[in-house]
DNA sequence: ACTAAGCGAGAGCACTGCTCTCGTTGTTGC
DNA sequence: GCAACAACGAGAGCAGTGCTCTCGCTTAGT
């Protein structure tokens, strides 16, 4: 007697079949995907697919949570590999996380951070896994101060926003100076627009050297931030 | 006798009715802009919609290209009204003008700047009027170093980041050193990264009081250029 | 052993972009 | 002024889509 019945492994396997199908075809095809190629992919019908996820849109939401977690993941590695007290290797490292597992999963990131699809609504449960990135990234900034590696710059925010950001702050990153949080901010904004204009080709041929280009704009960052060098 | 026939004015009335509905549709059921609604709309049969227009792509690109030209417009009147010596001043107003019509032509900023449709290929035409905001904002850095209120940061670029980058000095903005642009473009990037963020979702409820932070965090940007106060 | 639930196939609905044909209507050359 | 021609709108049709419903078959639980 196994806890989890055949059918319940077969219908996880199914499942998991089915988002690696999707996956194949968001891969190729771009961000229209098609449930009824998948289905077809699998040889079956496509009504059959609605067995396993009521609608596309379903579907579409837990290859979403997937991608989160891989990105979260990718990112999470990085900064754990570099030399913890090492704030601008570590950022970098971030950054390049990011940028790589963008550019291996164009579509997957189209789908994490591009338009929203008109009818569709990001559930709660996407929330969390889509906030490791940027906790990551202010995290360094976090560390950086406990080692009095780096200070918070003494800039006065207007109030709302200094409301605002202490909000924030208390429930992700208590104790951290909102100066701070919001120059961390400031950098992962950026770092999404430099990997969105990359990815959706903005750029395009302007900047040969992308490598290079994407660590110094990553850099002026760390720069603002007052990462020490 | 009239230069233009009938025929041919009709006709171009026509064109400018379908791009209407068509970003009427836009603008209510966002991206995936239906040819046949469109045409229901105007009280045509799908067909006679290809009179005018030789695809659905081609009708996208056409209000493509408007859209560009609109957020540009606004963006260097924003610019030109401004103080020319006041180049905070202008920062501002020319990072809350794209924010502005962002806001106000969502549908419209996200097939400029969101997630490209997978079959779809931006023609060349659409090169120049995409350059206009980010050559607005580098403008004023521009303008501030002939006035002598703004100087170029002295930090040394990796070669390779250099020379592209001098390279678009050259044929956009001769004589702007390289620094300075790359830092112009970090403030773009970030600019894009932000409204994006706002637009699309993402930063949710997290951040009530959105104009303050708008204009904070683009400071930011300008404090990292060196823009005078 | 019997019942109930899970499953896949198939038909069908309403919708999409796009093509082709067929009359009609406006334009132009003679 | 009229004939030839091009532009036009309607309609039918094709291949594709997401999704629903029904029908048998297989498996699971009692």
């Amino acid at each position: 007697m196994s806890a989890p019945s055949i059918r319940a492994r077969v219908r996880a396997e199914m499942i998991d079949e089915i988002k690696a199908a999707a996956r194949r075809h968001l891969a190729t095809d771009g961000a229209n995907l098609s449930l009824r190629a998948v289905a077809r992919d699998m040889g079956m019908v496509s009504s059959a697919i609605y067995r396993y996820f009521p609608s596309r849109d379903d579907l579409l939401t837990a290859l979403i949570l997937e991608a989160y977690d891989a990105l979260g993941d990718a990112v999470e590695t990085a900064d754990a590999t570099a030399a913890r007290h090492d704030l601008r290797g570590r950022w970098h490292a971030v950054s390049r996380a990011a940028r790589d597992w963008a550019l291996a999963h164009p579509a997957e990131y189209a789908l994490l951070y591009g338009s929203p699809v008109p009818g569709y609504a990001a559930p709660d449960d996407t929330i969390l896994p889509a906030q490791r990135p940027p906790v990551t990234l202010v995290g360094i900034l976090r560390d950086g101060l406990a080692d009095g590696r780096l200070a918070a710059p003494d800039d006065e925010l207007p109030e709302p926003v200094r409301a605002d950001l202490a909000e924030i702050a208390a429930s992700l990153f208590p104790g951290l100076p909102e100066s701070l949080l919001a120059r961390g901010m400031a950098g992962w904004t950026q770092l999404f627009g430099l990997i969105s204009f990359e990815l959706f080709g903005r750029v395009a041929g302007a900047i040969p050297h992308r490598d290079a280009y994407f660590d110094h704009q990553t850099g002026l960052m760390a720069d603002l931030i007052g990462l020490p060098r």
